[in-house]
DNA sequence: TTGTATGCGTTATCAG
DNA sequence: CTGATAACGCATACAA
C-alpha cells in the first residue's frame, strides 16, 4: 500500500488526543514529558510511519546540522580521503555533510558559496580553487557568523580559521633527506604559484634548504608546470635530464609528478636512486605502486577532514564570541622508499 | 558591518512597497510581472543583501533540489569518479549533491537511509554496501514516490533503476583474452559473493568463458577473498602458485587485487605475462603504474554516476506514472596492457 | 499586473 | 506535565 500522504505530528496529535506540541517534546525526549507519554507517542509514530521532517525543522530552528564542504575534485585520493575525515566526523555528530566541487575554477567556486550559503549550511570547509585570487565571496559566511574553515590550500592573511600542514617545513624535510641520501644537485618539479600557495611554501622550504646546507640555488633546476599531465611532466623531465649539470635529485611536490618523472627517467635508462634519487608529496597509494616505490611525504588527509570538521561542530555548539580563528597545523613525516635510499 | 539579521523578502517588500508575493515571483522572473518591477526587485535585493532561503522553498514546494548519494565509500578512485559524475551532472541542472558512506556496513546503510528521507532529498542514488542482503529499507522512497536509482552494485530483483555495466559479460571478455593470448590454465581472484551480486556475475562469465572454450573449470583455481588487503591477495595468490599445476593466467575480479597479485608473482621470480597472464578489472589508475602495465576491463565510472543522475533529473520532471523501471547497462572494454600482451 | 491570505511541518513561548 | 498559538521564509490560489 502506498501512502501517498505524508505523516506528521499533526496526524500523530489527532490519533492520540494530544496536542502536537506535545508530540514534538515526546519524539524529542523532553524531560518536562512522562515517560508514559514519551512511550506511546513513540510507538504511534513507528506504527504510523512517521518521517520526521528536517526541512521544516531546520526551517524554524535556523540551523540545518548540514556541512557544505568545497574543494577543488573529489576524485583524487588527497581530497577523498580528507572528505571521508569530514564525513565521518559529522555523521557522528548527526550532521549531513554536502560536497560541491569547483573543478579549481574561481567562477563555479563563487557560484557554489552563494549556492552553500541559500542551503544555509551551518558550516563551511573549504579547499580554495587553483584560479581563487582572492576570498571575497566568503564575506558573507563570516558576516553571518557561519563558521568557515579553510583547508589544506588556505589564503595566507584571512580573519578565519585553518587547517593545514607546514608547506614550508615539509618542503624542507623532503630536500633535506635528498641532501642526506648525498645528492648535491637537486631538482624541484612543481605546480606554477596559487594564492592558496603551497607549492610556493614547499618551494621556499626547498630552497632553504639548499642554502642552509652550502649548496647553490639554480633556477634551472626548480620547473613550474600548469597542470600535472603525464605529457607536460615528462616534457618537464626531459628538459632536466638534459642539463649539463644533471640533477641527482628530484623533490617533486606532488606525488603523480614524482611518478611521472620517475617514468620518464627510467625510459632514458638512468637508475634511480643510485644516478638520481626521488622524492614526491602526499603519500598517495600510487607512490607504493611504482617501481621503486616512491619516497614521499605523509600527508593527514583525512585528519584533516576530521579535525576541520570539528571546528565547525565545536563552533557550532558555544559559537566564539572573541574573533581568535586558530590555525591549526598537522605533523608531516618523510617516508624513505627505494626511489631516494642510497645506504 | 555584520548584519545578523537575514533579509526577507518581507524586507524587500516594505523597502519597495510591493506585496511580498510581488517580490516572489519578481525574484523567480514570473511572465506576469512587469519588467519595470522585476528589474526593480532584483536591484534591491542585490542592494540590501538578499539571499534565497532555500529552506523555506523547500518546504513550500515539496522540493529540495538535491540528491542523496549513499555508497560504501568514497576514497576509492571508481567510486570518486562515480560520484563526480553525479555531481556534475546535478549541479548543471541546478540540483545539489549529499553524500553519505555506508562504510560497508548494513547498518550505517539503514539509519543514513532514514537520515535521507527525513532530509527530504528529491531523489536517491545508492550503492549498496557489501554487507547488505535485503533492500526493505529503500521502500520507504518507493512508497512515498522518491526516484530512486541503484548503481553499479545492485539488487538483482527490485522494482527500481538501475544503472549498471554487464558485469557477466565483462568477465567473459577477460576471461576470453587470457585465452586468446594462449592461456590454458586461468586462475580467478575474487572477493566473495554478496547480495549486489557484481562478483558473482563476473565469475559467472569466467566459467563460462572456459567451458565455450573447452578449457576444464578447477575450483581449486578460483579463490574467494573476503577482503582487498594486500596480505589476503598474497596469501592467496601463493597458495595459487604452489598447485601442482600452476596457472598460466589470472583473471582478478579487481585492479587492487590484481596488482598484489603481480607484486607477489614478482617477488617469486615469475614472469609476466610470459609465464603467467594477468588481467584485472575497473581501469585505476593504479593500473597504468604497476610494472609491467595492468590489463583491465574499462568501467565507465563517471558514466555511471552521470547516467544515474540523468534518470532522477529525468523523473522529477516528468514523474513516471507507469512502472517500467528500466535497467541501464553501460559497456566495458578490455584493455589489453603489457601485463597480458603475448604477440 | 499586483495584492491578500494561507499553508508547508516544526518548535518555542506562554499559559494552564 | 500538557495545550494553544505564533513564527520560521517562501510560493501559490484566489481576488482585485
Amino acid at each position: 500500500m502506498k501512502k501517498h500522504t505524508e505523516v506528521t505530528i499533526y496526524d500523530l496529535a489527532e490519533k492520540l488526543n494530544l496536542a502536537t506540541s506535545t508530540i514534538s517534546r515526546a519524539l524529542n525526549g523532553h524531560h518536562s514529558i512522562s515517560q508514559k507519554t514519551i512511550d506511546k507517542v513513540k510507538r504511534a509514530a513507528i506504527e504510523m510511519g512517521y518521517r520526521p521532517n528536517n526541512l521544516a525543522a531546520s526551517l524554524r530552528n535556523k540551523k540545518t546540522k548540514t556541512i557544505g564542504v568545497l574543494l577543488p575534485t573529489i576524485a583524487q585520493p588527497f581530497l577523498s580521503s580528507l572528505i571521508s575525515g569530514v564525513e565521518i566526523t559529522a555523521q557522528e555528530a548527526g550532521y549531513n555533510v554536502v560536497i560541491m566541487q569547483s573543478h579549481d575554477s574561481y567562477e563555479e567556486e563563487v557560484n557554489l558559496i552563494q549556492s552553500l550559503y541559500s542551503s544555509r549550511v551551518s558550516g563551511v570547509i573549504c579547499c580554495l580553487a587553483m584560479e581563487t585570487q582572492d576570498i571575497k565571496h566568503f564575506k558573507i559566511f563570516t558576516d553571518n557568523d557561519i563558521p568557515l574553515v579553510f583547508v589544506d590550500r588556505v589564503p595566507k592573511h584571512a580573519d578565519t580559521y585553518r587547517v593545514m600542514i607546514d608547506n614550508y617545513a615539509a618542503g624542507y624535510k623532503a630536500t633535506k633527506h635528498l641532501i642526506d641520501q648525498g645528492c648535491i644537485n637537486i631538482a624541484h618539479i612543481t605546480r606554477a604559484s596559487e594564492f592558496g600557495n603551497i607549492y610556493s611554501e614547499r618551494k621556499k622550504g626547498y630552497i632553504d634548504a639548499l642554502k642552509q646546507n652550502n649548496l647553490p640555488v639554480d633556477n634551472k633546476l626548480i620547473v613550474n608546470l600548469k597542470s600535472v599531465s603525464y605529457e607536460e611532466t615528462e616534457t618537464a623531465t626531459n628538459k632536466l635530464l638534459n642539463l649539463k649539470n644533471r640533477p641527482d635529485g628530484i623533490f617533486a611536490a606532488g606525488d603523480m609528478l614524482a611518478i611521472s618523472a620517475i617514468q620518464c627517467v627510467k625510459k632514458r635508462g638512468i637508475k634511480i636512486p643510485e644516478e638520481i634519487a626521488v622524492i614526491g608529496f602526499n603519500n598517495d597509494p600510487n607512490s607504493r605502486i611504482i617501481e621503486p616505490n616512491l619516497s614521499t611525504i605523509s600527508h593527514p588527509a583525512e585528519k584533516l577532514g576530521q579535525a576541520s570538521a570539528e571546528i565547525i561542530l565545536k563552533n557550532l555548539e558555544q559559537p566564539t564570541k572573541n574573533d581568535i580563528k586558530d590555525i591549526t597545523v598537522l605533523n608531516t613525516e618523510v617516508i624513505a622508499r627505494d626511489s631516494s635510499k642510497r645506504n
